[in-house]
RNA sequence: GGCGCGAUAGCAAAGCGGUUAUGCCGCGGCCUGCAAAGCCGUUUAGGCCGGUUCGACUCCGGCUCGCGCCUCCA
């Protein structure tokens, strides 16, 4: 029985799913105007991994994740850069694709853009004006009029009034409420803009998931994710706007992924103590850095430090030490679930997808493999291990591989190693030491063993 | 100010009312020409103060400290 912690209940639930057999899940994407950050590199991640979960426990998933390439930011940058916004959109769509690929994440069944979607985004904004939620002001845009939705602040657990005591914002005084929210936006001279019942103009944030979200899920769905920072005013909106439109339920089970930080502070752009996945992965092997984010639980916060990434990258290295040597020939993810130690695996992950505990299983059964080095625990290990998208590679490739690309290449290290040799038949163990030294110095740790030497990049 | 979250050994990070978490690092042993890897063993815990209990890291209350949201943000 699978659980997760829904943030609208605030407690860990049963999951059942609308339709049985069926999940429809719901994650915001990204914003296309720059590379993706290790916050999105999280997103991607913990929601990959629960795609995953959620197919190998047998579901029929619709995984959609959408791509927001219209707003303030990417306008700006665009005309920053004196480009077209689609010719910057696209730059960072496919630098989005890359980074995703090579942290091991899946494609999202569905990846909508909000530029595909405005005519429904103005159908939904003309409803929710019809119904009295929301109102054209004498400027062009459209606002959300949130006193007229009961519920606002029930997910992110505030109060209109706490809201407005809490109030930061320069008034607007188009707005009738000082906590009402932009649903159109008139356009500016120079922006782009598309044709609407109020005047040109274009979508706000917010709409945008609404719409997309019933365009391919439907009007209520199973799960909506994303991260926490998205909690409010984001999804408190989203909920306000589809249920307010649709007098039905919007969504089950919301799930919010904890932040990335820095030095014990939040990583963001505003903050600008962000790394970019791409600069991250110049320094280490990306399954290294999928490996530290499955490492702590996907609601925890998650710290950023060379130092945890070393450590996580020696304690992945285990993980593949193990299954080094063994000719794994495993039958493609054939789990059987009635094993303890796989019984447990699936306890933990079926418990709001504990992947710490979940990993923690791996290295026993690491443990295991090392002591006995038989084939059923490395296939079960390779297997398990696959359901989070680790462990895939080759031991050795893991192994040998050259994240900087400035070491000894592997005919080098292979010269080197038969020198090595050599000097130890003659029983030259100083030259052999001074050869072995010499490649550890260059990072390559040798290991003898009756069958032969190996090598690895520390 | 309002709302919420957290505090576990040197570092990271889980579960659990009583039994070895796990990984990295350290130490001892085995193995090795010596190493490395691996195996075996081992040192370091549960912010503070109360309460409940035969027994609390685990439940309850208070305190302290840290963090997040309340503004675009994954």
């Amino acid at each position: 029985m699978l659980k997760i912690y829904n943030s609208l209940a605030r407690e860990k639930q049963e999951f059942i799913p609308i339709v049985a057999g069926k999940v429809s899940m719901y994650v915001c994407g990204m914003t296309v105007y720059d590379f993706c950050h290790l916050g999105h590199a999280r997103v991607m991640v913990v929601f990959d991994m629960v795609n995953r979960w959620l197919r190998a426990s047998g579901f029929d998933v619709t995984y959609v994740r959408n791509i927001t390439d219209i707003d303030d930011k990417i306008i700006k940058r665009a005309q920053e850069n004196n480009e077209s916004i689609a010719a910057l959109t696209a730059r960072y769509i496919s630098a989005m694709d890359e980074d995703a690929a090579r942290l091991g994440v899946l494609r999202p069944d569905i990846e909508p853009r909000a530029t595909t979607h405005i005519e429904d985004m103005v159908h939904m904004i003309s409803t929710l004006i019809n119904k009295g939620h929301a109102y054209p002001a004498d400027n062009g845009d459209v606002f959300y009029a949130v006193n007229s939705f009961a519920n606002y602040g029930r997910l992110s657990g505030k109060s209109l009034e706490d809201l407005r005591a809490g109030e930061r914002v320069d008034v607007d005084t188009h707005k009738r409420d000082p906590m009402d929210f932009v649903l159109w936006k008139a356009a500016k001279p120079d922006e782009p803009s598309w044709d609407s019942p109020w005047g040109k103009g274009r979508p706000g944030w917010h709409i945008e998931c609404s719409v997309m979200g019933e365009c391919h899920l439907g009007k209520h769905f199973d799960i909506h994710g994303g991260g926490q920072d998205l909690q409010f005013p984001h999804h408190e909106n989203e909920i306000a706007q589809s249920e307010a439109a649709h007098d039905c339920k919007f969504v089950n089970y919301w799930i919010h992924n904890g932040f990335v930080r820095i030095d014990d502070e939040k990583m963001s752009k505003s903050l600008g103590n962000f790394f970019t996945i791409r600069e991250v992965l110049k320094k280490y092997d990306a399954e290294v850095v999928r490996f530290f984010i499955l490492r702590a639980h996907y609601r925890s916060p998650l710290n950023y430090s060379d130092h945890h990434l070393n450590d996580a990258k020696q304690a992945l290295s285990r993980l593949y030490t193990a299954l080094r040597g063994l000719p794994v020939t495993h039958p493609e993810s054939t789990v059987d679930w009635q094993q303890p130690i796989a019984a447990r695996f699936k306890a933990a992950m079926e418990d709001d997808f504990n992947t710490p505990e979940a990993v923690a299983i791996l290295f026993e059964l690491a443990n295991e493999v090392n002591k006995t080095r038989a084939p059923e625990p490395a296939a079960l290990l390779k297997n398990l291990a696959g359901l989070l998208g680790l462990l895939q590679r080759e031991a050795e490739t893991f192994l040998q591989s050259d994240v900087s690309a400035d070491g000894y290449a592997p005919g080098e290290i292979e010269q080197l190693i038969a020198q090595r040799l050599d000097a130890r038949r003659n029983k030259n163990f100083a030259e052999a030491d001074r050869v072995r030294q010499q490649l550890l110095n260059n990072g390559i740790v040798l290991e003898d063993s009756p069958q032969g030497t190996i090598w690895r990049r520390a």
